[in-house]
DNA sequence: TTGAAAGCGATACCAA
DNA sequence: TTGGTATCGCTTTCAA
């Protein structure tokens, strides 16, 4: 504290308080701060002096102090299940855009799919008394019911909203509608003639989304009376898994179609597919799940042939829980929501008529 | 306020502080903050007590309070320009980690490529008294050296590291080394025989990254009495300027080489390629900067061919920029240093020997 | 329309 | 090893 005195009187700007600004327009601190937080009750002349001797000298209004007084935080917080997942960032672009306006700020963290860390977390956002919580469970990839930890966050009168899938709480959920979003794939697909279909899934046999594709890829093809097949791999690399669907597609009854949990997992069968001779679409239809982008750019638009996919509008996600949250601040007894949001076919390259 | 305290007394837990467990204890509040600072000079049988009503009482310290008070917040504020670039997420990551263990929390903002909203943003930070800013300019984006506001930043004695380029201020910075690395990508097709070369930019005359790399590749084919000849380009379609590279191909001295100011606009050269039936790297070859990864996967890995590129570890980055920021927090007075990053060439099937 | 003063919940100094 | 208390910078009654 002392050498931060020392400090002072060196290069930097000194730090200035109401308290200056009372001083020098002769007024008192109170008058002061009713301008600053734009409350009436001053005489318009006092008010513009003090806010032209605030610009001049720099004054800049302490946060924390505002914050132990009000009991407000003007934060909101962010927890991402983990975000090494780039979807995460069109999230939080989105999210942050929506809310700037209102004048909050963005404390983040990160849970790395530990539902230790993410405990960790919500009372880090707790202690920081952040006005509004967006969180990302990671219940949602581990899929061991293990939500518990929620219960206390539960019992605070902040407004939360959850992105994924969480009942029994009070809180407002979004996600994405992975079922509907099978459906609407099968229906391309069968309309092209397929009937044999293989789903690919890859080291996610605890991960909501992907059980949730799964099960609406078999409801699908159950209520159009045909078999569903699923490949549920767990290692990352594609050696093993590609060998074994190259062997299903040089069968006496092959798949004519190959869904993917994701558009990760169908690239990586590109190179398997061309390697062993197998064309797509001419061969065996390809297709997956969320589009993957960089920087606007769709990576399965590049690749030839592009992939066809089902992909989630995030940032509509992203808006529709900005408003849920915003709802929640302005009304906290409205009851929760569970809101999914339809996904949307992009029909490309990759998917094409049985042969 | 008043709907608060009302609230209180509904289903909600009420807050408490180091006043309830003082009385419940028969302590000061003084022996409380002692404990919960984790300071000595609490005889042992007092601190466990205190120790385990707070924890049976649920006691949080207010993060605010003790702000206000040791004039620190132990947070440190995170400002990329732009978001969308899916690069932050991995400099975030690191970062985090690196410093989570010292107990700082991040508040994150993001510029949008716009000085004004870098200016806020900076702002922003200071009024949290962030304990620390790593701030990644957009004047390196710009490039029309508008670093005027920074000046103010400069003036206070808050550590900043500078992840990007930045002379005359007092700041610590760190970024790749785009010169060596054009180097490296030159050294090795100049090893396969290549003679002509042809440098793609795109919209990126004012973008740091790229002029340097162009920088680089000029100094090292100049060094080796090469001409060097550039496409800029400022379209985002790759319909014109794809074209443009079609007929240089087919001119009587075409090119041998491709050097691609990143691995995106490598990545949409592909298909118009195929579509000309040429042949990457039979009839050229093909290279760019910078590592394109989705969930560690490297989409110039999955391309075919996989793509040749100079690729930055943008982990070793940020761990020697959370190295700088620590260091300087204890050694405010250090000299600032600016630190750059080699790169390391992935050599894959885009690059061959020259025809 | 104003100002004096009482907090907000901690920390840290000084005396005991 | 303790406790009393001033303090951090601001908001918000309450009286004037």
């Amino acid at each position: 504290m002392s050498r931060m005195l020392t400090e002072r009187t060196s290069k930097y700007e000194s730090v200035v308080t109401i308290v200056d600004i009372a001083r020098i327009c002769n007024v008192s601190t109170a008058s002061v701060s009713r301008v600053m937080t734009g409350l009436p009750g001053v005489k318009a002349e006092k008010r513009e002096q003090i806010l032209s001797t605030a610009e001049n000298i720099g004054y800049r209004p302490n946060r924390a102090a505002r914050r132990l007084v009000t009991n407000k935080s003007f934060m909101f917080g962010f927890i991402a299940s983990d975000l090494r997942n780039t979807a995460y960032l069109e999230y939080f672009h989105t999210l942050e855009r929506e809310v700037r306006r209102e004048g909050y700020e963005f404390l983040i963290a990160d849970s790395e799919q530990s539902v230790e860390r993410e405990n960790a977390n919500i009372e880090k956002m707790l202690d920081n008394r952040v006005d509004g919580l967006m969180l990302f469970p990671v219940s949602d990839w581990l899929g061991d019911g293990n939500t518990s930890h929620l219960r206390r966050l539960d019992l605070k009168p902040i407004p939360v909203v959850i992105f994924g899938y969480l009942k029994g709480y009070g809180f407002d959920c979004i996600l994405a509608d992975e079922v509907a979003a099978a459906t609407h794939l099968i229906d391309h697909l069968f309309d092209l003639g397929h009937r044999r279909y293989l789903y690919v899934g890859l080291g996610d046999l605890l991960n909501r989304p992907a059980r949730e594709r799964w099960n609406g890829v078999k409801q699908a093809l159950t209520k159009k009376g045909l078999p569903a097949s699923a490949l549920q791999m767990t290692s990352s690399g594609s050696e093993g898994w590609s060998q074994e669907i190259l062997t299903r597609l040089t069968s006496k009854m092959p798949p004519t179609a190959i869904i993917c949990v994701n558009d990760l997992v169908a690239f990586q069968l590109y190179r398997p597919l061309r390697d062993a001779g197998i064309s797509v679409p001419q061969d065996v239809s390809l297709c997956g799940f969320g589009t993957s982008r960089i920087e606007h750019t769709n990576i399965g638009d590049l690749l030839m042939p592009s992939l066809t996919t089902m992909d989630f509008d995030n940032e509509a996600v992203a808006k529709r829980g900005a408003i849920m949250l915003l709802d929640r601040l302005t009304d906290p007894s409205r009851l929760p929501r569970m809101s999914r949001v339809p996904g949307h076919l992009l029909v490309r390259e990759s998917t094409g008529r049985a042969r």
